[in-house]
DNA sequence: CCCGATAATGGCACTCGTTGTCGATGCCGT
DNA sequence: ACGGCATCGACAACGAGTGCCATTATCGGG
């Protein structure tokens, strides 16, 4: 909340539709990563006149940008979300899907350590973490 | 190499076939990860008939006994590498497919203690290392 | 060793997420 | 306002993975 209009910085080349405002207004507004279908549904059920090609498209053009996170569902589909611009990781609750960001220099010098102790370069990360949150292990 | 036939301990209630074993030794003196096409079509090029049902079932079956790792592609498909049976992570060249079983306490500690300060409970994690190997730097 | 219960096989059809195609549409710089 | 060109979107195509099910193979018991 609060971030709505802000974002979409206009990225050169690329113009402003009124189907690409629609898919980065929502993801500001929503918490947890979304499929590209659940995401098209939501906004053909606020009315919204778009097809799902666009939002594949629009989804993949974001991501290209940096301007949302991608991670891969355990079936292998992809999901979205918006995030804050600085490198972290993912919480996520796999019963309700809820998602917390975290951070810490412990896995990123642990990563480029050992990555560099073997002698390799060019070094990438992707960690996620995944439990069950009080509120999923309350309502059990 | 070398741990060939000492391996496919005989699940209970699963039966010994030449499939299985063929899959299962394939993934002995395999290094790196591969789809389920490419073992697949590298049984099928040694001559072992088996159909790539099969193999995607065999596979499968594998990974829910914790005998192989299975990882997702950027693509969502899925690889598999036999493993060693400790909890571990991998550092894989982006060029060659070269694959490392690392480990280490830190990450270890570091996602348990972010995930219980979260209140996350039943906690598990995926952590992978993309680089770029010695060898493959070299050779440009 | 033989046999029957049943697990496993594998060809095929099918699901489903995702991408390619391409004529219509609508941004935007001039 | 005009026109070039990025974008849109309905539809078809693609590909990994799974369900189906008749056929085959395994293995424990007799
Ligand atoms: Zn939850
Ligand atoms: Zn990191
Ligand atoms: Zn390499
Ligand atoms: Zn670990």
């Amino acid at each position: 909340m609060t971030t709505s209009s802000s974002r979409t910085p206009s990225v050169p080349g690329l113009r402003a539709t009124r189907q690409r405002a629609a898919v980065a207004g929502l993801l500001d507004e929503l918490a947890d990563f979304r499929s590209a279908q659940e995401i098209h549904e939501e906004l053909r059920r606020r009315g919204e006149g778009i097809g799902l090609t666009t939002v594949y498209r629009t989804l993949q053009a974001l991501a290209d940008a940096d301007e949302i996170d991608v991670l891969r569902t355990g079936t292998g589909e992809a999901s979205y979300r918006r995030c804050s611009e600085h490198h972290h990781h993912h919480l996520v609750c796999r019963v309700c899907g809820k998602t917390v960001e975290v951070e810490g220099p412990a896995v990123e010098h642990w990563a480029d350590r050992v990555a560099t102790l073997h002698g390799f370069a060019e070094i990438s990360h992707t960690v996620e973490i995944l439990g069950v949150c009080a509120g999923c292990r309350a309502t059990g």
